[in-house]
DNA sequence: TGTACATCAGTGAACGCGCGTTCACTGATGTAC
DNA sequence: TGTACATCAGTGAACGCGCGTTCACTGATGTAC
């Protein structure tokens, strides 16, 4: 299992006369993370339990967040944070190489499969709990997307080969690989070869379609 | 709203001697289909809050389930029909005329609109939940795929246009659509039209990209 | 048709439990002088 | 340096609540004769 720092400064620590803080937010949240796992998610996490997780009382919980929602969105903001950082890395690491994608997609899952508690979080629980927490999951989908538009853009000019609307290649490809992620975490480690394949062969189909929209409506723009 | 039948026969009425049923499983899907919305999700409902809603006793709910776990997969198992009975006579409907994939994405998308709350299951609450509840929810994905798969084959014969491995395809737009609309559900009817657009360019882009794949791979089959 | 009986769908009451939240508190830490 | 004081992070106990589940029951329905 991966050890997750949570060293996120979501306190802002400012210096104000008497106080002691044995306790912090990323305690809470680190305690909060150690719960997770395949069979429990945030939504059906207990403020109790959390605290329990981190060897405090019930009522210290309030000193950090105001209530369990808050927490979660806190998780949220750690986990779009951590994750773009590695896939971010991932993707840097392999811009020289030829193969962008399947290098992509091959840290994406190595990071699932590493047991990333924060993965988990972002990759599964958009869908379910309170607008909040929702508009936090969708801020950091919207990062994602933001991050690999530029990419896909530089990679094109550089490959010269135009894309159709980059902005939407990069948001279909993001949503897919978010949606196969989440329902990878529960497959046996078997399947992952195969789902590494059908993954890059579908970001691929993507990028390719979105080539040939480009060429189809520039020939086009030219016949007229 | 939409009125759901729920007229599954799931409970197999058996004539055996002495017996009356006032209360059918039926009626307790209904009600926990009349609690569920954008904020209600069924990992959420108490047995006993359906009960209420049913107007039962709460230990009665046992003689038709035996947990809230059982109910929820038979929910799954009604969506997934309800909706791949629509998007289906969607489908064959467009089927004659051009745009297949807008009319899908189209009927898809008013489906959603009437506030079909099976809808609302089957889209959102796929990633969280027991195992017996997630499988029940991948099957109904599966199912989806595998229809849709038949009807691209079709349309690619038809069109004397090859499609790169059409079952990926499917599986592709499926969950694409899927993730797009569970995020939907949440937005603001005015955002539907720039939403259909980008899913009908999409689907587009991931056809087209099967069909270059195709006859790139073609093409260079030739060359050897 | 009428009567005695068996079945079992649905009930009312009760249980123990974990929950979120509140309250007044305590005692270590940092500050002022 | 030493002392008196203010701050406030963390506490222990208690609350009322809704939950899932159990139990022995009741009374309408269908069956046998």
């Amino acid at each position: 299992m991966t050890q997750n720092p949570v060293s996120t400064d979501a306190g802002s620590d400012h210096t104000t006369p008497g106080r002691r803080a044995t306790i912090s937010r990323d305690d809470l949240l680190a305690a909060a993370l150690r719960l997770l796992g395949p069979h429990r998610s945030v939504s059906s996490l207990s403020l109790r339990e959390v605290t329990r997780e981190a060897g405090i009382a019930p009522n210290s919980f309030y000193r950090q967040f105001r209530d369990m929602d808050e927490l979660a969105v806190a998780l949220i903001d750690l986990a779009g944070r951590s994750l773009r950082k590695i896939v971010g890395a991932a993707r840097h690491r392999a811009a020289t190489d030829r193969s962008v994608v399947r290098g992509s997609v091959e840290a994406f899952m190595q990071q699932l499969r590493d047991d990333d508690k924060l993965l988990h979080v972002l990759l599964r629980e958009g869908t379910v709990g309170s607008d909040a927490f929702k508009q936090a999951v969708d801020r950091e989908l919207t990062f994602f997307e933001e991050e690999l538009r530029i990419d896909l853009v530089r990679i094109a000019a550089a490959d010269k080969a135009a894309l159709h609307e980059p902005a939407l290649v990069a948001r279909a490809i993001t949503r897919l690989v978010f949606a196969i992620g989440a329902t990878a975490m529960d497959l046996p480690t078997e399947r992952d070869a195969e789902l590494i394949r059908q993954l890059t062969e579908m970001v691929r189909m993507i990028i390719a379609g979105s080539r040939a929209v480009a060429a189809e409506a520039r020939s086009s723009t030219r016949d007229k």
